[in-house]
DNA sequence: CAACATACATACATCTCTGAATGTATGTAA
DNA sequence: TTACATACATTCAGAGATGTATGTATGTTG
């Protein structure tokens, strides 16, 4: 058994796995270190040495997937878009669920597997900041595309950020709960492009069919 | 202490209600019996008599409320109605949980604080077959709608089930999670009425403004 | 008013999980 | 090659938590 640098950071990543793995079928309390221990092929030593508690190695589990609706969208909000980008945006991360496994889980576990108590603090206030900026981001972009009549002002931006949030997540949730129920690359374009046709104005709007 | 029968269904509700706010503040896995006992003002001995375990306390409290997208809806959606009814349903079923407090926390509970792990399987199982009903019910509705020409045909019914489940759980979660980014009785209004807007012909859509 | 059932409280045995302490083999730098 | 750090495995003590068994006071019924 080689104890290099490299292999530590297999062993490390391997624990990650396991806890994906374990949190995903059991749910997060119910998953003792032990299980995940054991599913990696490690002793609870082992864990012990590269997290300091269950709480930890879930954040750095959580830190390694990016989420989709923060990773580009925070970037992709900020530099001068148009609506068209952000619904193919919000399509994709949909339909990167059915591709990605891990995201599959991870997400799974967050939406599905985990009790957001007091314990679990530091990660409701990581969770409700990440929505925050992107709500604000997105009642942003919203604003800047009524103002440059790109998108028609049915609604006040801060209200369309919301919707589009709640929408998504519920879009999230649901097709992890009940995937059997979606065909996903149709589904995803057909549900997000539903909820965007409100707001493309006319001219914004052409092009769109083939 | 008198022992009587109605004696015993009070503190038969008492443990429920302490079951309630217990399961709202810890979350379903941390909270102990000995929690809801101490917090019902009677001891484990009493939890134990009236319910077999964790489980059925959690199944019993879930029975006391009706779900706001189950109860009348299902009721509604088979007697012949129109989109604005459903429209309406939608509206005040969210609008519910700022007043009913105890609505608020089991959906809390259901939503946020509860792991679909294996031994919550019968739960689980429940709230797939509630889900299934209701989404069938919902892809009929729109498909009569659509016949009789009250619903524009834009997504066919399935999709538009799927979207309204999808987008009154986001907003139920979201609520929940963050309910001072809404305004609620206005708010609720809005995002549910941008969502039909679309489904609404110009006929049916008449009579909608003062 | 027995006799029994109900509605709990109390006490206990058991189990699980955690965290820390300790042991140990391997790598690594001087 | 010695000395130390790394990367784990093993062991142990202690804290809850569960479920059950038992005790007991109060109703309830013939």
């Amino acid at each position: 058994m080689k104890r290099t640098r490299e292999a530590a950071l297999d062993t490390r990543e391997g624990i990650l796995d396991a806890a994906e793995h374990q949190f995903f079928e059991r749910g997060v309390s119910r998953t003792t270190l032990e299980h995940i221990a054991r599913a990696a092929g490690v002793t609870r030593g082992a864990v012990y040495w590269h997290f300091r508690n269950k709480a930890e190695l879930f954040s750095a589990m959580m830190a390694r997937v990016r989420m989709p609706l923060e990773s580009s969208l925070h970037h992709l909000v900020e530099t001068a878009i148009t609506i068209d980008e952000l619904e193919r945006h919000c399509i994709s991360s949909l339909v990167e669920l059915q591709h990605d496994a891990r995201l599959r889980r991870v997400y799974t576990v967050l939406l599905l597997q985990c009790e957001y108590s007091a314990d679990m603090q530091s990660l409701v206030e990581r969770e409700r900041a990440v929505k925050e900026g992107i709500s604000r981001s997105l009642a942003r972009l919203f604003a800047r595309l009524q103002d440059t009549g790109q998108v028609l002002p049915v609604l006040p931006p801060r209200l369309l950020a919301l919707g589009v949030y709640a929408y998504m997540l519920g879009l999230f949730t649901d097709y992890l709960r009940t995937p059997e129920q979606y065909r996903m690359p149709e589904d995803a374009e057909h549900l997000v492009g539903y909820f965007f046709a409100q707001l493309e104005s006319a001219s914004s709007r052409s092009g769109h069919e083939p």
